[in-house]
RNA sequence: GGCGACGUAGCUCAGUUGGUAAGAGUGCUCGACUCAUAAUCGAGAGGUCGUGGGUUCAAGUCCCACCGUCGCUACCA
C-alpha cells in the first residue's frame, strides 16, 4: 500500500476564508479522496498560521489575546471546511505545543550543521507587510502595497546560510519535483539570480515561537509556519512513520508563495538533513473579471454565499473541473451556472433520471446487468487510465472532462439506440439499460472525489449497496461489473437546474 | 531595465519529442426525438493558431524581432 501525503498551505489567521483558499483545500481534498480510492494510505494536512506581528496587533485593535485572535479565526476556517465536505485528516495550527516543539527541534538541528549564525539587520519596516524593504522599493517613502509609511527598524537577527545551498537547489528543481514545468523555471530564476542568506528571527516581537538558544528572539511567522509540514507527522518525535509520510510528501500552494516552498524551504530541509518535498503543485491565481482577488482586495467572494445556490458538489465540481491546475484562471458566476447546468443536470442528473424511467416502463422497474460486449465497454476502459494518469499528476479538470465525456456518449448512445422504442422485456432493451448503467455505477466512482455528497446518491439510485468509495477501485478496470436485478425507484432531480439570478 | 509566462473558434480551454485535410465543451442556426431536469440526439456555420520574418521536405508546435496582457526582480502569506 502506498503512502500519499498531501497538504495545502496553512493560512493566516489574519485573512477570513475565501474562494482562493476553498481552491487549494477543495484540490486537496480531492487529491486524497482519490488516493484512498485507489488504496493509498492518505495523510492530508491543512491548518492556520497563527503567528507574527500582524496577528499581535489585530488582537489588541479589538482587545483579544492573540492567541484569542488566532482561535476565532481559526475556527473560520475549520467550519469553512466542514461546510465545503472537506475532511483533513489533520488540522494544524502553529500555536500548538507540538509545533513549537518541532520547529525548535528542525531549526536547533540547522545551527548545529552550521547554516544559522548571528548577524544585524536594519531597515525600513512595513508592519503590514511585515517585511523589511530597501529605499528603492519605497513608494514617495511608503509601503509599496499597503501606501503606509514605514518604521526604521534595526535588529539583532540570527541568518540562514540561504546562499549555501544554490547548488542542491538547482538540482532539486531540476529533478521535476516542481510542477507545471513552468513553474520550475520560476524557482530555477530565482536561484539563478543568486541567493543571499536570510535574516530568520525577530527581536521586535514576542508572539511567535522562542529561539531555543536565544529567549530574546522568536523566529520569523514564516521559518516558523513552514515547519508545519514536519510537523504534522510527527518530526523529532521519533515517530515511525515520519520518514515514510515526508517521502511521498505533495505540497499545494499558489504561485504567490513559490519562493518560500520551492527556495527557501528545500533549503532548510536541506540544511537540516532531510530531504527536500517530493512534489510542490502549483497552481495559478482566481482572476475576476481579470483582476486578481486578493485578500485585501474589495472582491471578497466567500464559500458559503455559493454553496447555497450550486450545493457542495456544484462548488467544488466547479473549481476542480473549470479551472485547469496551473494556469491563472478567470472565475464568474456564469460560468458556474452554465457548468452546473450543463455538466450536472443535464449530462449526469438527466441521464440518471432517463435510465431509471425506462426500466421502469421497459423492465418492470428491475435493472438489468451490464453485459460484457458493449459499445461504450472500450471506452469505459480508457476512461479510468485518463482519470488515473490524471490525477496522479494533479490534473483533476483532465480526470473529470474524461469522466463526463463518457456520460455524454451514454446519452448520445441512448439517443441512437432508443430503448423506450423496444419491445419490454426484450435482449435489446436489456443489453441497452446495462450499459447505462454500469456507466453510471462507473461514473459515481470517478466522480466521487468532487461530487462526495450525490456520487453515493447515485450510487444507491442504481440499486447499489453502501457508495462508491466502500470498494478499492482497481485500475485495470474491466468493463460489465454491474449486477442488476434490484428494483429501481424514480428519484427527484439530483441536479434541479439554476436559473441565473439576474 | 533584467528575467519569465501567456496570446488557438463568440466564451472557457486541449493541442506529447515539429508531420494524416486545426480539436473539445459551451454558445449560435437548422432539423429530429419526446424515455428524461424546457432536457436529449443529429447536422451546420464559426479560427490568416497575436503580427512580421527565419530554419525545415513539413511549424500552432523550433529560432529572431515586434505588439499586447501579466508575473517576478532578494525576505511582498
Amino acid at each position: 500500500m502506498a503512502k500519499f501525503y498531501v497538504t495545502t498551505p496553512i493560512y493566516y489567521v489574519n485573512d477570513v476564508p475565501h474562494i482562493g483558499h476553498s481552491y487549494t483545500t477543495t484540490t486537496a481534498d480531492a487529491l486524497a479522496r482519490w488516493h484512498r480510492l485507489v488504496g493509498d494510505e492518505v495523510m492530508f494536512l491543512t491548518g492556520t498560521d497563527e503567528h507574527g506581528l500582524k496577528v499581535q496587533r489585530s488582537a489588541e485593535e479589538n482587545g483579544l489575546t492573540p492567541q484569542q485572535q488566532a482561535d476565532n479565526t481559526s475556527k473560520r476556517f475549520s467550519q469553512t471546511w466542514t461546510a465545503l465536505s472537506i475532511e483533513p485528516d489533520q488540522f494544524i495550527r502553529t500555536t500548538e505545543p507540538r509545533h513549537h516543539e518541532a520547529v525548535g527541534k528542525l531549526l536547533s538541528k540547522i545551527k548545529e550543521n552550521g547554516y544559522i549564525e548571528k548577524g544585524s539587520y536594519a531597515g525600513n519596516y512595513c508592519v503590514g507587510c511585515e517585511a523589511y524593504y530597501t529605499d528603492a522599493d519605497l513608494v514617495e517613502g511608503n509601503c509599496p502595497i499597503h501606501e503606509r509609511p514605514v518604521e526604521w527598524l534595526e535588529e539583532d537577527n540570527y541568518f540562514f546560510k540561504l546562499s549555501a545551498f544554490e547548488d542542491r537547489l538547482r538540482e532539486w528543481i531540476n529533478s521535476g519535483a516542481i510542477r507545471p514545468a513552468g513553474k520550475a523555471s520560476e524557482a530555477l530564476g530565482i536561484v539563478e539570480l543568486g541567493l543571499d542568506d536570510v535574516s530568520i528571527t525577530r527581536t521586535s516581537i514576542d508572539w511567535g515561537v522562542q529561539v531555543p538558544w536565544d529567549e530574546d528572539h522568536v523566529f520569523y511567522v514564516w521559518y516558523d509556519a513552514l515547519i508545519n509540514y514536519v510537523t504534522a507527522i510527527g518530526y523529532g518525535q521519533d515517530s515511525p512513520e515520519f520518514a515514510d509520510w515526508w517521502a511521498n510528501s505533495h505540497h499545494l500552494i499558489g504561485k504567490d508563495i513559490l519562493r518560500f516552498h520551492c527556495v527557501y524551504w528545500p533549503a532548510m530541509l536541506m540544511a537540516a538533513g532531510l530531504e527536500p518535498p517530493k512534489h510542490v503543485d502549483v497552481h495559478g491565481f482566481l482572476l475576476l473579471g481579470g483582476k486578481k482577488l486578493s485578500k485585501s482586495g474589495l472582491t471578497q467572494i466567500h464559500p458559503e454565499d455559493l454553496i447555497g445556490e450550486f450545493g457542495i458538489d456544484g462548488f467544488r465540481y466547479h473549481f476542480l473541473r473549470d479551472v485547469s491546475f496551473g494556469p491563472d484562471s478567470d472565475f464568474s458566476y456564469e460560468q458556474m451556472v452554465e457548468r452546473y447546468n450543463t455538466d450536472l443536470a443535464n449530462t449526469l442528473g438527466n441521464l440518471l433520471s432517463r435510465v431509471i424511467t425506462v426500466v421502469g416502463k421497459k423492465c418492470n422497474g428491475v435493472a438489468p446487468g451490464s453485459q460484457a460486449d458493449s459499445p461504450l465497454a472500450e471506452l469505459a476502459e480508457k476512461t479510468v487510465n485518463i482519470a488515473a494518469e490524471a490525477w496522479n499528476s494533479t490534473a483533476p479538470s483532465v480526470a473529470l472532462d474524461a469522466t463526463w465525456h463518457l456520460i455524454r456518449e451514454t446519452n448520445a448512445y441512448l439517443g441512437e439506440s432508443e430503448p423506450w422504442k423496444m419491445e419490454e422485456g426484450s435482449a435489446e432493451v436489456s443489453a441497452v439499460l446495462g450499459t447505462a448503467l454500469e456507466v453510471l455505477r462507473l461514473a459515481a466512482i470517478l466522480a466521487s472525489p468532487a461530487l462526495v455528497n450525490t456520487a453515493p446518491q447515485i450510487w444507491q439510485a442504481i440499486g447499489l449497496e453502501g457508495s462508491p468509495t466502500d470498494n478499492v477501485l482497481d485500475l485495470d478496470y474491466k468493463w460489465g461489473q454491474y449486477q442488476g436485478g434490484a428494483q429501481l425507484t424514480a428519484i427527484e432531480p439530483l441536479f434541479p437546474r439554476i436559473k441565473p439570478q439576474a
